[in-house]
DNA sequence: CCGTCTCGTAAGCCATCACTTACCGTAAGC
DNA sequence: GCTTACGGTAAGTGATGGCTTACGAGACGG
C-alpha cells in the first residue's frame, strides 16, 4: 500500500539526492540545501514530500527544523521487491501452461 | 547505475501493473492489454520502457511477441535499498553525536 | 492473393510536477 | 524593540511523459 508511495517518491533523482543526504546523519534544511543544485524552497517541498511518504521524520529545534531518515519508510518496498523471488519461481511452474492453455496446440517448450 | 531507472520505470502505475501482470508467467502483449484500462499501443510503449531498464525481455513467436520478467532487473534495487539498513546502522552511531554533537542526550529509541 | 490478427511507431494533446521568486511567520542576537 | 537567520507556503511557469488515434509492417489462414 505504501510501497507505491515510496516507489513514486524516491523515482525523482533531486528528491533522492535530498533522501540520501540524510544517510550520513540528521541535518537541517539549509545544510541540504547547500549540497544540491536546487533552491532551499524547492528541498523544502522535497522533505515535506518525503516526510509525508513517512520516508523522513522531522523534529523542530529552535527555529531549526531537523530532518532525518526513517528506513521503517523503505520496509513495504523492500518486501514488494523480495516478493518477487519466490512469487515467480512458484507461479512460474504453476502458471506456466495454465494461462495459456488454449490455442496452444504448438505444444513447444514455452518456458524455460 | 541500473537502480534509477527501475525506480523511475516502476514509479508508473500503469507501468507497475503491466510489470505485474507478468508475473503469471510470460505473455503476449494484447492480452496484457486487455486487463488494463489503457488500449494497446499504451501497454506497447509501457512494454518498451520496461525493456529499456531491463526488467522485462522479449521474444519473438510468429507475429505475436511474448514479454517475461526479468527480475535481475530488479536486483540492484534490491540492493541500493538493503545498502540502507547496514549503512545506516553503521554511520548512525558513529555519527550520532559527530554531526550535531550538541547535547542530544534523549533517543528516538533506534536501537541499543 | 487477400483479409485478418498481431504489434510497433508517429504525431499530438493534456495533465502532472519540479522549480523558481516572492512573501510571511518564528526564533535567536544585538 | 529591531535585525538577521531559518524555513514553510503561494503562485506562476516550463518541461517531462503518459495517453490517444492513425498508420505501417509482418505472419497466418482462407
Amino acid at each position: 500500500m505504501a510501497y507505491e508511495t515510496a516507489l513514486a517518491v524516491l523515482a525523482d533523482p533531486t528528491r533522492r539526492q535530498v533522501f540520501e543526504r540524510l544517510r550520513s546523519g540528521p541535518c537541517p534544511v539549509h545544510a541540504i540545501a547547500e549540497g544540491l543544485p536546487v533552491s532551499r524552497p524547492a528541498v523544502s517541498q522535497h522533505l515535506k514530500v518525503l516526510k509525508d511518504a513517512g520516508l523522513v521524520e522531522e523534529r523542530s529545534e529552535g527555529a531549526r527544523r531537523i530532518y532525518s531518515l526513517r528506513r521503517e519508510g523503505l520496509a513495504e518496498l523492500r518486501d514488494w521487491l523480495d516478493s518477487f523471488w519466490d512469487d515467480a519461481l512458484l507461479a512460474f511452474k504453476i502458471e506456466a501452461d495454465r494461462t495459456y492453455r488454449h490455442a496452444k496446440g504448438r505444444g513447444d517448450g514455452d518456458d524455460e
